[in-house]
DNA sequence: GTCTATATGTCAGTCACTGACATAACGCAG
DNA sequence: CTGCGTTATGTCAGTGACTGACATATAGAC
């Protein structure tokens, strides 16, 4: 019955949510999320191959619409201006998403095994991100070493964002850089 | 029986790196990995809090000894100075471990799951040397930061350090911070 | 030689996840 | 509007990771 499998997909990652933050995530079972959701435990298997993958899907528009805005960076760029820029290409789609991404972070947060799931995307983010530099025409080693040094800008850049409320999150990724200058050349160093 | 609890747990760590090596992670049981130590499922859970934490132990020693080489440095080094000293601190470390670590990476190269718990093992020792820098007086989310950019640059080493079999470990810790320097101040930029 | 702490064995149980097969709804061709 | 293939779902049985409770055996202290 293919009433709307989308429907029965967002009726899931709602019921997860409600469950996670009122009982944890390790309390809630499978069955449970796909009962509040009208489906059976074997469906929830089916739209997420995992119990945590509920909570990380629609990654693929981020990793998406960074692979968008590096290839189509003005051609002499260096690998750290592409970032710079793309990054703040993407920033509406990060703010957009803030009001969901909010209270999934606390879940993240309070679950070691989401941490890890959490930082596992971040390195898949990071492979994609090289991939991309590297269709720009730079060697894998390089393409490899800035998407991981750029997702730590970024990801700094977005806890500064979580803390501080009300700032834009372009000031925090121009600060996360900074903070980049500054460790690669501190103040005062020979 | 305390007959020699490192005993078995040394027996379980050898019984799975050949297991894993033979049959694969996912094909291979924590029963098997018991069996094959002379021990029972139950002994295993209970040396190791779940299968994939068998191809992990030790980690222990590398961040102490990180942590031990970051407060020990010279009091006014700033953070990236504090840490390439650190790195090559440990050098000796790791590559005293490098007959043991290179089938195990094989292992954990094969499996997703594997390189979700390597990841995360990185994102924990970057927490302890954000932690360690702190206590050289490095203001919370300026050490993390330093931290996670410092990891990256570790483990882009050892990356290097592993294709070019032999080539000494600091060789390619030098060359990594000169990845991170051309990064940040790309040659040609204004 | 008892006594205690600790490492292990045993067993039953929960839950994440999977494969195989049946079924119902939807879109489309006729 | 009727038959048909595609697709999302339900059902069921099974495996394996992991846990709690309880019994037991051993090494070492005294």
């Amino acid at each position: 019955m293919p009433r709307s499998s989308e429907d029965a997909r967002y009726r899931m990652q709602i019921a997860a949510l409600e469950l996670f933050t009122k009982n944890g995530f390790e309390q809630t079972t499978a069955a449970q999320i796909a009962a509040r959701a009208g489906v059976t435990e074997r469906t929830f298997f089916r739209h997420f191959p995992d119990k945590r993958e509920v909570l990380f899907a629609g990654q693929e528009v981020l990793s998406a619409a960074l692979t968008e805005a590096i290839v189509q960076a003005p051609a002499d760029l260096p690998p750290r201006a592409v970032l710079r820029r793309a990054f703040a290409d993407v920033t509406p789609l990060l703010e957009g998403n803030r009001r969901f991404s909010e209270p999934r972070q606390h879940i993240i947060a309070a679950n070691p095994a989401l941490m890890e799931r959490e930082v596992a995307k971040h390195a898949a983010l990071a492979g994609v991100v090289a991939d991309a530099l590297q269709k720009r025409g730079i060697a894998p080693a390089r393409a490899a070493f800035a998407a991981k040094a750029g997702l730590v800008v970024l990801g700094h850049a977005l806890g500064l964002w979580f803390e501080k409320a009300s700032q834009p999150l372009e000031t925090c990724i121009a600060e996360a850089f900074k903070e980049l200058d500054l460790f690669v050349s501190p103040a005062g160093d020979s």
